[in-house]
DNA sequence: GCCAACGTTGGC
DNA sequence: GCCAACGTTGGC
């Protein structure tokens, strides 16, 4: 079977737990390239995670931040497996409601694949779907009216606050092709509308910065790995047991969960 | 199983 | 920092 697709959130920004940063940008990312997506403590963003599958394709999104939006491609390398922050007392997302005997929370190992060339701002998504009408506006032409029929239905913006979820296929392979081909001024898609120079001109100057805005998301540092709430992040000193992995402190809980909950 | 109170997420 | 949306808890 094809690779799905999903998008996780992580906290680029530093966010104390219970004592630890629980940051995870995509700077963290790239340089832990693997890591396990602790934390999520939301049954439906859990049981999303236990329909993957290796090869799966994810979409990595800065959430809780200045700048919201889509910053990386990754894969999932590990299906689920219990998540053992959930009984380990110190850590920011233990659930005292759980143990080892009977693990109700799980967690997937995802690589880092790729940065997206154009961060896609959450506020670009947002008035795209915004629109009423199917049609894009000219800087995002290129995706055509399916492209904005598909960002429409996306989770992302029909309901925000999960933070593990599933993308369509046409969706995925639309924020693909924007993350490559940008286009869209930046400013303008948080405040108004620069002016507009020719196209081209926007374009070729938005490639020229856009490397160093795309981390706006608040990834200035780049030491840590530390996710964010709800997400996924998590140290890597914890544990080594798995060696092979580094974690990061990913994971928050936020956006995923309240730390005991459960629903979903 | 309903639902009101409460808590969290997360954009702005 | 505010607060709307929405998920969870827990009484009944």
């Amino acid at each position: 079977m094809p690779p799905k697709h999903w998008l996780m959130k992580a906290e680029p920004d530093s966010r104390i737990v219970k004592g630890k940063d629980v940051k995870f940008s995509v700077d963290d990312f790239q340089q832990v390239k693997t890591t396990a997506w602790e934390g999520v403590r939301n049954a439906e963003a859990r049981n999303l995670m236990k329909e993957m599958k290796m090869g799966d394709k994810v979409l990595f999104y800065h959430s809780n931040c200045k700048n919201p939006g889509i910053a990386a491609v990754a894969e999932v390398t590990r299906e689920a497996y219990p998540d053992y922050t959930a009984w380990d007392s110190s850590h920011p997302y233990y659930d005292e409601k759980t143990d080892k005997e009977n693990p109700k929370w799980y967690m997937v190992d995802v690589t880092f694949q790729t940065r997206l060339p154009h961060f896609i701002p959450l506020s670009l998504l947002k008035r795209t779907a915004g629109s009423s009408t199917d049609a894009p506006e000219e800087e995002l032409e290129y995706i055509g009216t399916q492209g904005v029929q598909a960002i429409k239905t996306m989770a992302l913006v029909t309901r925000g606050r999960l933070s593990v979820q599933r993308v369509e296929e046409k969706t995925y392979d639309v924020l693909l092709e924007m993350g490559q081909r940008g286009g869209w001024d930046e400013i303008d898609t948080k405040k108004s509308k620069a002016t507009k120079t020719s196209k081209k001109v926007q374009v070729k100057q938005a490639e020229e910065t856009e490397g160093e805005r795309d981390n706006e998301g608040g990834s200035t540092q780049k030491k840590q790995p530390k996710p964010a709430r709800g997400k996924k992040r998590k140290a890597g000193e914890d544990r080594d047991s798995d060696a092979e992995t580094s974690r990061p402190l990913r994971r928050s809980t936020r956006t995923s969960r309240p730390s005991h909950v459960e629903g979903g």
